[in-house]
RNA sequence: GGGUCGAUAGCUCAGCCGGUAGAGCAGUGGAUUUUUAAUCCAUUGGUCCAGGGUUCGAAUCCCUGUCGACCCA
């Protein structure tokens, strides 16, 4: 057929195929756009003719026209929910009561005793099933995600928000109402009455005495084997991907009870959760470039947050002793699979609190939430998702995490790649050297740093290049040795701490951070170039930042006005000085820690996903073009 | 921002040296009252991402753009 469509037959016999078609139960289905017989300048000429003499004819001559294989199935399921409104039926129902509905996890649960070994196969002993399913009927809704007709009986696989659940159609059982199957399709969502039985191969079902289309869907499913891939498409269609791909919303409902679980660990700790504002005057508490936004009224320009510590810590001062805030921040920059503009921050403060202790009470957040999890997800039936997330992830809990000052970390990183000791103490001297017209100089260091390189392989993947290039914009001893430590020991730390008693690297606090880059926190008594503050490493991902809280008003004015500095020398990622914030401060602020935690990536470590994109239901993504 | 790869039917994918488009699933018609990605027969469905160029001829080669993935920054 379609060959002698492609062999270029003559036109007439085109328009006689066509002109059936228009009044065949689908209606048009070769439009003359993709038909290779039929010339742009006969569809134009046609309508042309058309608009000067039949109106309706045009728009007929449109709706061939306009039919592509999409408008075709789409078509088609039109015609479907035409014929049930033509028998009094309505296709987009609302008149649903739930009275008497049994989810789909609650009805398998209720035969869980008549289960076949292994469970993992839900075969179930028929003799069992009868016994238990005497006399009770069931009503039950869900979407229908497949079907396979077998003449004047067919098997339907129903989804509904806790499982899925075959139902079992029959002639002779549903009488006239098998009739319905014919509008409904693949996608639909129904409601179906009938009798618990278990099929010949064991499965369990739902034979059915009723069944009802509650919503046509207008368009299909994506394959039933293969689901949808396209990432793309996945992101920017979330509800088809969460129907097509059902570790989505596994995905997604975990983020759900991770956050609880956080929750549930700061209530029993004695936390208050507040909501502070979003809407900024001021740039701070965070070092990153935000989004403006404007007010109207007050015209008064704003920032979208980039974190709400300096609000939480006001409500320390206030006297709420123990606060967090769970909710979203925004700073402008780039996407990846690690960054998504707008993202989850969990922040917490606690007087009376030092950094020492909040490190012990990381750990036990991590492993309440995780246990959390694992009890919620096994809870709703999604036991085997826990159980492979947990194989799949590079990292265990299961033993106290590392901690180690960024010195000794950047001293023991050196140490493994065969480099010298003295290194640390030479920094300033690896910079680039940039003459007056910004290009580089050749310097000194430059022979000694091509013979490091090769000092071993570990050397060899350091990136030598852009460590010296952050070097030479380094002001500060303290800038230095964050640098070193960025490029020499932080790409190699899921490498160099490991579990003992698995093959899977262990989380690292890095603590004891530069002052010059940490311009909120307490600085060290016994070491004033330092601050009292922690950044916790899962598999090598920064999750958690945290410091004993800098609450002398003086020194926070100090760190402000250098921050002030830096912006002058062309810093972007600058705070701004936060006036009120030092008053604040000036009326004493008890001694304190806090503690901040990216949700989105403890999303993404706990349920072993590789980009942000999957733990987050609507991902900004670039609007497709026109 | 740079590099590599990709975009073909509603979905998943083939398409070689340039000769004008294919499969499976879904859909439609038919057979089938215990299927498990059911099966069997028939069949519909295409702006080959967009625009330009080379060519007698482009899904295919070249350029530009759009969007995406991965790697680097």
């Amino acid at each position: 057929m379609r060959t002698r469509w492609r062999a270029g037959r003559p036109l007439r016999q085109g328009h006689c195929k066509r002109q059936l078609r228009v009044d065949s139960k689908i209606g048009a289905s070769r439009t003359a756009r993709s038909d290779p017989s039929f010339p742009r300048t006969h569809a134009a000429a046609a309508t042309g003719a058309a608009r000067r003499l039949w109106p309706h004819a045009l728009h007929e001559a449109r709706q061939i026209m306009d039919k592509s294989g999409e408008d075709q199935l789409v078509a088609a399921r039109r015609g479907k929910a035409e014929n049930l409104r033509s028998r009094g039926q309505n296709p987009f129902a609302n008149d649903v009561s739930v009275a008497d509905r049994s989810l789909l996890r609650e009805l398998r649960q209720s035969f869980a005793a008549a289960l076949l070994e292994p469970i993992s196969e839900l075969r179930y002993d028929p003799v069992e099933v009868e016994t238990l399913a005497a006399g009770r009927e069931f009503h039950i809704m869900g979407r229908l995600i497949a079907r396979r007709g077998f003449g004047k009986a067919s098997f339907l696989r129903i989804r509904d928000m806790s499982d899925e659940l075959q139902v079992f159609a029959k002639a002779d059982v549903l009488g006239e109402a098998f009739a319905v199957l014919e509008d409904i399709d693949i996608a639909d969502h129904v409601a179906a009455r009938g009798q618990v039985m278990v099929t010949k191969t064991g499965e369990l079902s739902l034979q059915a005495t009723s069944l009802r289309l509650l919503t046509k869907a207008l368009r299909p499913l994506p394959d039933k084997f293969h689901g949808l891939t396209d990432v793309d498409v996945r992101y920017r269609r979330r509800y088809v991907d969460l129907v097509a791909n059902p570790e989505v919303s596994v995905a997604l409902r975990s983020r759900s009870i991770i956050v609880q679980g956080l929750r549930d660990f700061l209530d029993t700790e004695g936390f208050l959760e507040v909501e502070t504002p979003t809407l900024h005057p001021l740039v701070g508490g965070a070092a990153a470039r935000p989004f403006k936004t404007h007010h109207n009224a007050l015209d008064l320009e704003l920032f979208l947050r980039i974190a709400p510590e300096l609000y939480l810590k006001r409500l320390l001062v206030g006297g709420l002793e123990r606060v967090y805030e769970i909710g979203r921040c925004y700073r402008n920059e780039g996407l990846s699979t690690r960054h998504n503009p707008e993202f989850t921050i969990l922040e917490f403060y606690q007087a009376y609190a030092t950094y020492e202790l909040l490190m012990d009470q990381s750990e036990r957040l991590f492993r309440h939430v995780d246990a959390f999890l694992e009890r919620r997800l096994r809870a709703l039936g999604h036991g085997a998702y826990y159980d492979a997330w947990l194989l799949e992830r590079p990292f265990s809990l299961a033993e106290p995490f590392a901690r180690i000052p960024m010195i000794i970390a950047v001293s023991s990183a050196l140490r493994r790649a065969d480099l010298p000791d003295e290194l640390t103490a030479r920094l300033e001297e690896i910079a680039f050297r940039v003459g007056t017209d910004g290009k580089r100089l050749p310097s000194p260091a430059d022979a000694e740093v091509e013979i490091w390189q090769t000092l071993s392989e570990r050397a060899r993947e350091i990136d030598w290049g852009n460590l010296r290039r952050a070097l030479t914009h380094c002001r500060s001893e303290g800038e230095r040795l964050f640098v070193a430590y960025e490029y020499l020991a932080e790409p190699f730390l899921a490498l160099d701490y490991r579990a003992t008693l698995s093959d899977k690297s262990l989380p690292v606090f890095i603590t004891d951070y530069p002052a010059e880059v940490s311009p909120l926190a307490r600085k060290k008594d016994a070491d004033p170039t330092l601050v009292d503050r922690f950044e916790l490493f899962v598999h090598g991902r920064e999750l958690c930042n945290a410091f004993s809280e800098l609450n002398d008003p003086d020194d926070q004015a100090a760190r402000f006005r250098a921050q002030l500095e830096l912006k002058a020398r062309g810093a972007e990622e600058t705070m701004d000085y936060d006036e009120d914030y030092v008053l604040a401060l000036e009326h004493g602020m008890p001694p304190a820690a806090g503690f901040g935690l990216g949700v989105d990536r403890l999303v993404m470590a706990l349920t072993a996903q590789q980009s942000i994109r999957d733990v987050i239901a609507f991902p900004l993504l670039r609007p497709e073009s026109a």
